[in-house]
DNA sequence: CTAACGATTCGCT
DNA sequence: GCGAATCGTTAGT
């Protein structure tokens, strides 16, 4: 219990090893995405999310099991960053799930501030804040100064980390749709892995 | 070494 | 709705 009287509690290794990455994602939701970078802590509700699984999966990075310098994290034990530059612009976080060897992953695409709005409206250069602080990737991942050089970041530690705050959301509540920018994916592109809120978050 | 392109965003029309 | 911005990753020569 902290000085406001909300249970925050750090998601622990547990949380990110499961073999079931859906449900990893799903669970997410509800979750706040704290950084602390130069003891300034910024955090955001996670609302939106899509699972990506190493196996049988063409639109993960790791599909049938292939390595690269850039998707090696994929393959570490669950609980570490994945951070990727996409479009040569924007730093694209994701959670590693699953145990060691089994490269799965959960993009997060879209938090509602929660703690250090103002920083994060600074970071993003935006001065209304009616503006979309955090919503899409790239734009959470700059919200919050997350960016590639946090590729393989502990998330057990205290620069990145994941919190339950005490919000989750019902199963009416969660929707379901393909993942989005990945019709190269052919087949694949066509699971309905991607999971959000519509639920209306103001802090 | 080269070249194509991407798990996107923003401003303009 | 459309297109530019912008560069690391990747696969192929």
């Amino acid at each position: 219990m902290n000085g406001t009287g909300m249970l925050r509690m750090k998601l622990t290794g547990d949380f990110y090893t499961r073999a079931d990455v859906n449900l990893v994602a799903t669970e997410l939701l509800g979750k706040a995405l704290c950084t602390r970078f130069d003891g300034r802590l910024t955090a955001g509700i996670i609302t939106e999310v899509e699972a990506y699984c190493g196996r049988d999966d063409k639109a993960c990075h790791a599909n049938n099991n292939r390595r690269t310098a850039r998707t090696e994290v994929m393959y570490h034990q669950g609980g570490k960053a994945y951070v990727y530059l996409c479009y040569g612009i924007h730093h694209l976080f994701n959670v590693v799930t699953n145990v060691e060897g089994l490269a799965d992953a959960v993009l997060v695409r879209s938090v509602v501030p929660f703690e250090g709005k103002e920083l994060m409206m600074k970071r993003r250069n935006i001065a209304d804040p009616r503006k979309n602080i955090s919503r899409g990737p790239g734009a959470l991942s700059q919200a919050l100064g997350i960016k590639t050089h946090h590729y393989g970041l502990d998330l057990l530690g205290d620069t990145i980390w994941i919190e339950d705050v005490g919000r989750c959301f019902s199963v009416e509540e969660i929707k379901t749709s393909r993942r989005i920018g990945v019709d190269y994916a052919g087949e694949d592109a066509e699971r309905l892995w991607r999971y959000y809120v519509e639920v209306p978050l103001i802090f």
